[in-house]
DNA sequence: GAAAATTTTTAGGCAAGTCTAAAAATATTT
DNA sequence: AAATATTTTTAGACTTGCCTAAAAATTTTC
């Protein structure tokens, strides 16, 4: 079944309400996601209901039905090999991919993508730190944590970020923060949460909101 | 301006009509072309019109002024970028790649063009030897003639190919018939029109309908 | 140069996806 | 539990791109 690029979207909006942002996927958030209007909304839920891809009852949260997951993880797995080839091969900075690869994950072609993984050597992890799903759709796992978990003393290994933020992404270049970078955890800063860090033996200072949006793993 | 794909679909139905099957681009031409019916087209070029995309007036065929011919030019580069892509870094063979890359096509994105045709070694020639133009929209030129033109005792070289079709360039597999192979011209049968090479030291014949979709070049 | 054939355009309608405004249902407050 | 606020749905309309059928213009034929 050949899916518009607008039904693509509302998959992976509700696959990315539900599953990574952990909230219900009701109209308005699904709405607010995609910048448009809940009745709008409406309308196209009923029009997924049909084509079986979500699970649907007036009034109430929609979810994807098994179909709709397995589309909807193909679009992620299209995404996020995408932007490792811009960023591994087009040398693209990891702040400026997200856009472009809004647009390539659109292209429905399965051989494709696994040629694409293979050309691009099986990665697990895109250059965001996301998990590339495989093939089959089963998504790498491993153990993270919030950035502003941690406790004074403790070390870690950045692992990846929760925005695809161009200025966000822009401020961690400016630091120098990357993706598999080690650091220890120095303190929280009563005084507005923010967060120091030494990293290279540097001292860095992140505000509550950059790294309540980093991931890492605890060393 | 931001072209919607079938917008893209028509300047490069109308830059093909007149540029590479040097006819003009009529209604029936292009609907043709497009798959699709005279009053469509009619309806679409009096948008495409709109937007000084193209030159029109009632009842005549229609041309691409410099703007439409820079957008036209700049989705052939993208077309052939990515074929050089899927052909040269994914492996794909020549003869499945043209669907693939009318998807790839419509990305509108002039710096990931640009840092493609870096990665690629900024080809001149995709993979059925066409030309791919630079960034500013200029074609690599050559001398090139069709191989049916030929004269017994001439030798060439296989240039390009006129048609896309996966199962005539399937059927040049079969024949080990590559871009770039070099031939020496046997003769023309009469019965049939069709044509007799040899190329590495085999003969090989090609029927009229074959030969004349190859493009080579005189040695 | 008139009749016939072809091409092109117009007119009206359909489907997808969107919107606003209003109605209906649900959730929250008091 | 009634009143208020919020969320969701419905109704009707708009745009894009397409279609069919018919009218108008152009080209070809005799």
């Amino acid at each position: 079944m050949k899916l518009s690029i607008t039904e693509q979207d509302y998959l992976k909006a509700i696959f990315s309400i539900t599953r990574i942002e952990n909230s219900t996927a009701n109209t308005n958030a699904i709405a607010k996601h995609l910048s448009t209007k809940a009745s709008s909304v409406t309308d196209m839920i009923k029009k997924l209901a049909a084509k079986k891809l979500v699970k649907y009852e007036k009034y109430k949260p929609v979810s994807l039905t098994a179909l709709g997951m397995k589309k909807a993880t193909k679009l992620i797995r299209s995404h996020r090999l995408w932007e490792t080839f811009l960023v591994n091969r087009l040398n693209y900075d990891w702040s400026k991919v997200h856009p472009i690869a809004e647009q390539l994950e659109h292209i429905e072609d399965e051989d494709l993508m696994d040629k694409l993984d293979d050309y691009l050597g099986n990665p697990q992890w895109d250059p965001h730190g996301d998990p590339i799903p495989s093939p089959d759709g089963t998504f790498p796992q491993r153990d993270e944590t919030i950035l502003t978990n941690l406790n004074p003393g403790d070390s870690g290994k950045i692992s990846s970020v929760l925005q695809d933020d161009e200025s966000f992404l822009e401020a961690l270049n400016e630091m120098n923060i990357c993706i598999n970078n080690t650091f220890e955890f120095i303190k929280k800063i009563n005084f507005d949460q923010s967060i120091q860090i030494r990293m290279h033996d540097k001292i860095i200072i992140l505000s509550e909101s950059m790294a309540s949006n980093i991931a890492i793993q605890k060393l």
